[in-house]
RNA sequence: GUCCGGAUAGUGUAGCGGCCUAUCAUGGAGGCCUGUCGAGUCUCCGACCCGGGUUCAAAUCCCGGUCCGGACGCCA
């Protein structure tokens, strides 16, 4: 191993001691008696100052010819400095260039000059090496690893199901057609259907964190084709009782990322309110109601248009759950209310801003879920792998699925999905 | 897909018929400078998206294309 600390590693009590670091030459300045190297790693910076009097000509000479960003490994001795940033400086021994970087740049990288989005995805490894744009990702992190966390705890067992599948069976959404072999297969548009299956197959709490692909031509700043899905699956529970997890879940990700990110939310300007639970749950009904009192154009039965969500979202002002869907314009597998069965158990989870996630009691009744499959024009014969697992014993089950970079993006008040994807897919990008 | 706005050095911008040999910042090259920390300072370098049209004259106006941003639509 080239290094042995990264930058904040090291404190000025080190002083005298020799360490080696690596990272990218931030910034040059040369004062001419005086020469300051900022070598940046994934932690911070370090300031590298050569003497021209008492420093080896060799090393001056290699660190005045280092371009901007070219990969460095600085070996020397930690010097106690008040006049230095964070107190110490390194006095190097030793200057290697790893990875020469060619100029121009195609990006500021210091915070001098604001990029375009479009600017940065296109060179996102370099974007990437900004405090900002790490931060978000550095949080990302985060809440998948309190999610797993959480879910472990509440006895979830983590599932991988297929990307590539047989049959575009769930209808509604387009899929991408692949070539699989001499067969036509499609990327799948949710691992709903699999995680059904096992709860069929007994393994009675289920998640899964994966990408999922829609071949929408929508063009939003929170759509995406290739998106990250969180997704649960629980057997002898109702929506209800999913409805608990999901919210409890938001609420222990939001503290985790408080009590854990700190910096990184400084470094976006982030002071995050933790919500609170319960959450609102208000009924389809009565988010239409509120919608129409609010001057929106949207009638019982319809999905909510942008601005109606919108509309409730700055009404109720905080996360809430939309419950009580109308049956035709929820899944086939959403389980209708027995006394009402153009209600179903369904539910959304909403952030002010948008629609995070959906879920539902499940339909678990073979020959209902077969009448279900028909009564939306869906051909029932495609879903014979499917189906087959409801003949032989499946329990009651209800789950969700959640938007990973719409929590994201939420959380972080960030306005642009793709801000929250390393490498977004949308209807225009494919590369890189 | 519809509507609206946009495209100027590597990056981010000003200019919106002649004053453009195109502004500013950042950057790059080369000087000066021993405490910089968005260093300072001097000199130089580097751009009007593509195609067609209008005009004595086009970065600027018009048409088409491509791409970008926003709103909406689409979105089990």
């Amino acid at each position: 191993m080239i290094r042995t600390h990264y930058s904040t590693q090291i404190t000025p009590e080190m002083n005298g001691s020799s360490v080696t670091i690596c990272g990218w030459a931030h910034e040059i300045r040369d004062l001419g008696g005086i020469t300051f190297l900022v070598v940046r790693d994934r932690e911070g910076l370090v300031q590298v100052t050569l003497f021209k009097k008492t420093i080896d000509k060799n090393v001056l000479e290699t660190v005045r010819n280092i371009s901007r960003e070219s990969v460095v490994a600085v070996t020397g001795n930690i010097k106690k400095e008040a006049k230095a940033p964070n107190g110490y400086e390194l006095i190097p021994t030793k200057v290697e260039v790893l990875g020469k970087a060619e100029s121009p740049l195609p990006m500021d990288t210091t915070g001098k000059v604001d990029a375009d989005l479009d600017t940065r995805l296109d060179v996102r490894f370099m974007d990437t090496r900004r405090p900002y744009t790490q931060s978000i990702f550095r949080i990302r992190h985060l809440i998948l690893k309190s999610i797993r966390e959480y879910l472990g705890r509440e006895g979830f067992i983590e599932i991988t199901t297929p990307k590539v599948v047989a049959t575009a069976t769930e209808g509604g959404t387009a899929l991408f057609p692949i070539t699989y072999f001499e067969r036509e297969a499609f990327l799948n548009q949710s691992p709903q259907l699999f995680k059904q299956l096992m709860m069929s197959g007994g393994l009675d709490r289920v998640f899964e964190i994966g990408p999922i692909f829609r071949a929408e031509e929508h063009d939003t700043r929170k759509h995406l084709n290739e998106a990250t899905s969180i997704d649960i699956e629980a057997s002898f529970i109702d929506h209800e009782d999913v409805m608990v997890i999901l919210e409890n879940l938001v609420k222990y990700v939001y503290s985790n990322v408080a009590e854990n990110g700190g910096s990184y939310l400084k470094t976006l300007g982030v002071e995050l309110k933790i919500p609170e639970t319960p959450f609102k749950r208000i009924t389809y009904d009565e988010a239409i109601k509120i919608a129409c009192d609010n001057g929106e154009q949207i009638e019982w039965g319809d999905d909510l248009t942008t601005e109606s969500e919108h509309s409730i979202g700055k009404t109720i002002g905080e996360h809430y759950f939309i419950v009580d869907w109308p049956s035709k314009i929820k899944p086939f597998y959403a389980m209708p209310y027995e006394n009402k069965p153009e209600l179903c158990r369904a539910f959304d989870m909403m952030h002010p801003r948008m629609e995070l996630s959906s879920g539902a009691q499940r339909v678990h009744s073979y020959e209902l879920l077969r009448s279900r499959i028909t009564e939306q024009g869906l051909n029932a014969d495609g879903f014979d792998f499917y189906l087959k697992a409801f003949r032989y014993g499946m329990p009651p089950h209800s789950g969700w699925g959640l938007g990973a970079e719409r929590l994201l993006m939420t959380m972080l008040g960030i306005d642009n999905i793709r801000e929250v994807v390393l490498f977004p897919r949308d209807r225009k990008r494919l590369s890189p």
